[in-house]
DNA sequence: TGTACTATAGACC
DNA sequence: GGTCTATAGTACA
């Protein structure tokens, strides 16, 4: 399936956004830079994919907005792209990724309760390199799940956006 | 197939 | 607290 491939240029850097026919396919963040994390200067910039159907470029500067409230705890609730990872998961990263968009914002849980919710309470080891494969940081919520001894665990683009993360959701426990 | 590699968890000292 | 081991799923040769 084809890719309409985007940049959103933000105060933080550049992501790099997918977009299927279907929706948002793929986020890359821009890489790991604790120092970016701290700028505070710009908001998103959208750059448009000329080439992109008129409905993908509305839904390109949804997700540019989307990314600032998601990122910076704005006020409101962000309306959202329609979220349609690729398909070329494995059965299991797909459950593992379904559950992932029932934790709310907010809300945690660790890789062994994540297992365990998908019938499969020895897999959080398993659990955790399906979060790696998310194709959808931030809008699947991979973020939202930590190790048992409440260390942070992983995350694709760097354990620095997870906390900043947990930190702008005020997690719950 | 076999093997190596994980964003784990739990038991043991 | 460290360290060790069992474990599930995946990728790759």
């Amino acid at each position: 399936m084809r890719l309409w491939q985007t940049s959103i240029q933000t105060r933080w850097g550049t992501f790099t956004a997918g977009f299927s026919e279907r929706g948002l396919a793929q986020l890359r963040f821009p890489a790991p830079d604790s120092s970016a994390l701290e700028a505070d200067r710009r908001g998103p910039v959208v750059s448009e994919n000329r080439e992109a159907p008129t409905g993908m470029q509305r839904w390109h500067t949804i997700t540019a907005h989307a990314l600032e409230v998601l990122l910076t705890g704005g006020t409101g609730s962000p309306e959202f792209p329609p979220l349609a990872p690729e398909p070329g998961g494995t059965p299991f990263q797909e459950s593992v990724w379904t559950a992932l968009r029932g934790i709310l914002p907010g809300a945690v849980l660790t890789y062994g309760e994540l297992a365990r919710q998908l019938g499969r309470p020895r897999a959080a080891r398993a659990v955790g390199q399906a979060c790696g494969a998310n194709p959808l940081p931030v809008f699947i919520p991979c973020h939202r799940v930590l190790a048992a001894d409440g260390t942070l665990g992983g995350f694709s683009a760097g354990l620095a956006w997870k906390q900043r993360l947990l930190a702008v959701e005020g997690r719950s426990r």
